[in-house]
DNA sequence: CGTCTCCTTGATGATTCTCAATGCGCGTGG
DNA sequence: CCACGCGCATTGAGAATCATCAAGGAGACG
């Protein structure tokens, strides 16, 4: 195997390996597809709402979001996309229409995984694997429902710490953070779009933020100076504790026995 | 079938006809479960975030919500379960804890689908049930992510219009609607919760949709006066047009064939 | 060196929240 | 029967939050 095909599907499998102890089988069978790349330009839509959905991908390289565009341009985003993560793997598989936009964020590498995606399909030779992608849809839910919370009951202030711990423990898990920083690639106005607030207003709250010292934003770089402040200020609990996880557990029996 | 038996799974049958043509041996399945009920008073807990997944349920009558509730008292509805809704069914089969509460926003009669749920896990004797189910759950998530879309980038008054579009729909796949009006068995402080406002300012939303006579409220019962209007101010689209619905395609077939 | 995008800040206004008080209906106990 | 409490809807007043409009600066890039 190549070093640049394992790059591709590195976070993927980082990921993956955190939600379930995956088998060799399992391993190769994404490599294979990530050798197959297709890139993105900022602003590019993978996919339309209320059309086609996309053949299954999995994210190399940059950050892509769902959302929906109102016809006046206001635009909300539902959650946002990391590298590592899928789309169109195990989710709900008859459904007819996209049920909402996906766009890249930033430049974006992905990979076709329309192979890993009917392998999965009972019955699998691969169920380990299954496994871990459906914790990986259990977590975009997860994500998706304290979208909600976010938005709808906390201030401008606690939305934004709370987005900041959840990117955070996600990119942890994809292994994009060294220490307690990492790569924000995207503008401030994508910020606000998925904070439901204005552009402007957002800026106030991350000037904000830094002035109390609880992270630092340069050059499209965070480091969170005060994790635990930020996690109480917003109520962030990571959606699956690291002793919950499958792989977590599947090492301990390993350790074990 | 005792006339007590066809009442209570009513909604939910009318629900899956419109998703799929549905065989006499799918009714007689839901019908058989329908028996055993199970009643909840207002403000019950059916499931808790973060503990375990109750077991697969149907609702009978009354409304649900699944919530999340903040240490402080704030609280935050993602979403009513009507009449007919199930909960359990075709969802991810392998999540380890509840990812939302679940109360009862009224009254709650519910009856237990566990022999359902079984029924469909494949191979199952009820393919076009399941594609029923599973077109209720992407409806589900559909209006999970207009939820996000109307507290997110929704002025007040839009959000109200928006989601009594959505309620009058859905209550409309159920068969609880007669012509513009339907009941609205849930107080303000709900509605409130749900739009992510308080119970003061949503009250005065409320005020002002009947002053610019686009609704009626009284007596916890709905009329809707001017739809065209409100689903254009809130940019409301039906999830499921009634020209996509698996359902009405069956027909269409079955007229042609 | 001009242009563009993005970040930043100020000023002003709209939206929404909070606190507070009132009224209405309904059940409950005296 | 009536007084009372309670939950819910309603309205006013004032304050906090957030949006909009506008302008300027820093950096990238042709």
């Amino acid at each position: 195997m190549t070093p640049s095909r394992l790059q591709s599907c590195n976070h993927a499998l980082r990921k993956l390996q955190f939600f379930n102890k995956i088998s060799a089988a399992d391993i190769a069978l994404i490599r294979k597809s990530a050798t197959i790349a297709q890139r993105f330009n900022v602003g590019a839509i993978l996919q339309y709402e209320s059309e086609d959905i996309v053949s299954p991908k999995v994210i190399v390289s940059g950050w892509a979001c769902r959302l929906h565009m109102l016809p006046d341009g206001r635009r909300q985003i539902y959650c946002f996309l990391l590298p590592g993560d899928s789309l169109g793997i195990r989710e709900a598989p008859n459904t007819a229409v996209a049920r909402s936009s996906i766009m890249a964020a930033t430049p974006l590498r992905v990979f076709d995984a329309r192979e890993i995606e009917s392998a999965l399909r009972p019955p699998t030779a691969h169920p380990e694997l299954a496994l871990a992608f459906d914790r990986a849809a259990e977590l975009e839910l997860a994500i998706i429902y304290s979208q909600i919370v976010r938005i709808g009951r906390l201030s401008a202030y606690e939305r934004a710490a709370h987005l900041f711990c959840e990117l955070s423990y996600r990119l942890g898990l994809a292994g994009l953070t060294n220490g307690s920083g990492f790569a924000l690639p995207i503008t401030q106005a994508m910020l606000a779009d998925s904070l439901g607030l204005s552009a402007v207003h957002a800026n106030r709250i991350l000037t904000q933020l830094r002035r109390d010292k609880l992270l630092e934003i340069e050059n499209g770089h965070v480091c969170i100076k005060d994790s635990n402040t930020l996690c109480d200020i917003s109520g962030f609990r990571p959606p699956f504790p690291a002793d919950s996880a499958g792989g977590a557990e599947a090492l301990a029996e390993a350790a074990s026995g």
